[in-house]
DNA sequence: ACATTATGTGACCATTAGGTCACATGTCAA
DNA sequence: TTGACATGTGACCTAATGGTCACATAATGT
């Protein structure tokens, strides 16, 4: 999952599946110009894996959804651990991270 | 940012991090004997050139110190973007965080 | 000074990942 | 049925990544 969110392009078409979801790979290989359309189908497949994209056919289409409950849980499960302490890191947050720039900023 | 975190290694190392701050090259090496000291460096390096690891140094040893803080940037401006359930339960947080960064601070 | 400890650097290798292509399969519509 | 459209598969190449090593530098204690 987070493999599959390390690769900026990856990430756009998550972008694109926010702005419209359903939609097929013609339509996203579209949205990408830069790339083929064999290079847009494995970073779909990579989405498909992890869980981010959940896909349905339509006739000769294979339409794909943005799937935003990994992402939750990554947020809840992972994320939320680090970011917590954030919210005390802010108050002492020069005695503890920058130890020793704090004898020239105190 | 999300290709240091994309590799389990060095979300360990965060961990270990996460578990007792400041910790040396040394003392991570021997929390993951697996691996060489060379390999601990190089991904302590990628972390902390994505700022996730910020350190200093104390005579001859290296201290490595977690930095929450774009983490918790990564929730605000890309999570919270897919995950709104999550992102109305960070509210709170959010908004304690800015009056301490606004108020206290300024 | 000297040996020891802690970290840094560059080269090097194996594996993976991103990307493209030729070709194959499936689907619709006339 | 035939042709055009939409997607799938495997091979292939290149570049980036994870990992190791020999060697170098810096700080400490005696």
């Amino acid at each position: 999952m987070f493999k599959a969110l390390a690769d900026g392009t990856r990430r756009a078409l998550l972008d694109a599946l926010f702005v419209r979801d359903g939609q097929s790979v013609q339509a996203l290989c579209d949205l990408f110009p830069e790339m083929t359309r064999f290079g847009v189908m494995k970073h779909l497949a990579v989405l498909e894996q992890a869980n981010l994209v959940v896909t349905h056919r339509d006739g000769r289409q294979k339409l794909h959804h943005l799937n935003p409950i990994p992402i939750q849980q990554l947020a809840e499960r992972w994320i939320a651990k680090y970011a917590q302490p954030f919210a005390r890191a802010m108050v002492g947050l020069q005695t503890t991270l920058e130890r020793d720039t704090t004898q020239e900023t105190a």
